[in-house]
Formats: C-alpha cells, sequence, structure tokens
DNA sequence: TGCTATACATAAGAAACCAATGCATAAGTT
DNA sequence: AACTTATGCATTGGTTTCTTATGTATAGCA
C-alpha cells in the first residue's frame, strides 16, 4: 500500500484513463478495478473517488448514463470529446513527471540504463 | 512545468535523496539545484520548501549545520543515520509507485517493452 | 541609487484527501 | 429468519500540504 500522499493528485489521470481504455466504468467498478490490476498497492477511497467524479463532469470531461440494476440505479461515466482530449494530456504528463523524477533521483542509487525494444 | 498537484508530496523524497546524493545542501540551494536539474519543470517554492525542512529536522532525519557568509547565516542540512535510511525507503517506494502507475496506465496508449541493458 | 539575487522565514487561505458515517439493495451464511 | 458481507451511491468534518503573499536582511551589479 501506497502512501497516501504520493497517490494523491493521480486520481483524476488514473480515471480518466480508465475510461479512455473501457468506453464506461462506474463509481464502484473503478475503485474495484484499481485495486485488483494494482494488486491492492493502489486503493481508491470513495470519499476522493466521488468528489472527483462530479467535478470531472461538472467540467464537462465526464457525461453520465442511469441504468436500472434491479432496484438500484448505477451511474455509468464516459469520456466526452473533451475528456477524451484531456486523457491524453494528462497521462502524457504523468509519464513525463514520472521520467524527470526518476532522472531526478537517478544519481541515489544508480539503475542501470533503459532501451527500448 | 509540471502541475502542482503532480508535485505534491514528492518533496520529502526530492530533499532527502537530494542530500543522500549530495550531503549536504541549503535550503536556496535545493531549490536552486532542483529547478536546473529538471530544466524548470519542477519548481519548489519556499513556503513549501522550508516547512518541510524544518518538519524533517523535527522528526530526527535531518541535521543543521550554520555557516557565516559574510554577515548571513546559512542553514546547512544533512542527513542523520535515521534520514538516511528513510531516504532509501521514500526513493523505492516512488520508483515502485511510478512503475505501479505506469503499468495501470499502460494500455492507455501501449508504450514499448522495456528492459535491461 | 535602484534592481536583482541570495537567504532565511511565517501566515492566511485553498485544495485535496481521509475517515467516518449514512442510506439502501442484494447475496450469501448460519 | 437473522446476520454479515458485498454492492453502490453520497456527504461531512477535519487534517495535511501546498500556494500566494509578505517580511526581513545582506550582497552584487549597473
Amino acid at each position: 500500500m501506497f502512501p497516501q500522499e504520493l497517490v494523491k493528485g493521480t486520481l483524476q489521470t488514473i480515471v480518466l484513463s480508465l475510461l479512455a481504455e473501457r468506453g464506461r466504468m462506474y463509481g464502484y467498478e473503478i475503485t474495484q478495478h484499481v485495486k485488483e490490476r494494482t494488486e491492492g498497492k493502489i486503493q481508491l477511497t470513495e470519499g476522493a473517488l466521488y468528489p472527483t467524479l462530479h467535478k470531472l463532469e461538472a467540467d464537462g470531461l465526464l457525461a453520465t448514463e442511469h441504468e436500472n440494476i434491479g432496484k438500484r440505479v448505477r451511474k455509468y461515466y464516459k469520456l466526452t470529446d473533451e475528456g477524451n482530449a484531456q486523457a491524453s494530456v494528462k497521462v502524457n504528463e504523468f509519464r513525463s513527471f514520472s521520467q524527470t523524477m526518476n532522472d531526478l533521483l537517478h544519481s541515489f542509487t544508480p539503475q542501470p540504463q533503459l532501451s527500448w525494444n
């Protein structure tokens, strides 16, 4: 489990990229999916996720579809065109940041050079 | 320039790893060094840095040495033994987090496989 | 003389998150 | 039938962490 301070600031990026990949998802599904794919190392709390989803929707990056599952209503989120563009931006931004940070930390304990296959 | 939300939570890691690498540094030096090494992409503000340095010192991870430069007093920070250990932990933690995130975002736009040289 | 750089520091407010709680349905268990 | 766990939405109070702004002071340069 990573300390929360590290995960902070990546929530929007995670949500946008997952929706870009999978088309549409609902809130609870996102938490479970992230937990499984990261082997429990990243766990999104609902208190952080739902406000973020609402904010992204208010910003016009997400649109919702309501679906009845038995007597429950499930809210599916999907990307708008703008949201799709923003997903690209955010993911590239994170990768670039990740690279910069690793360069900055590089000399601490030298790692072997990476190369593309 | 990265959005600040991405840099958040990495300040302690940056400080500890730079001190592990360079022995001792003073506050202003840290801001300039990070700015140069990242080509301006990460810029630490003093309002964030100084409270962090004070906190790390209060937590016993850093020790200070005062040096007179002309009529000014410059505060050098260096790692304690505990700080040195913590530097390892934090750097490894970030690298692991970075890897996990990149895996999670991987399928968004597939990247070529990485391999060690 | 005035501007910029160096160098420390704090303080008020904002942003983002966590932990807790709440409501409700569904499924499985004893 | 009763209880527990899982599913699924959501809000609220408090904390941490950072930003912006400000303050003080020395030093160098034009």
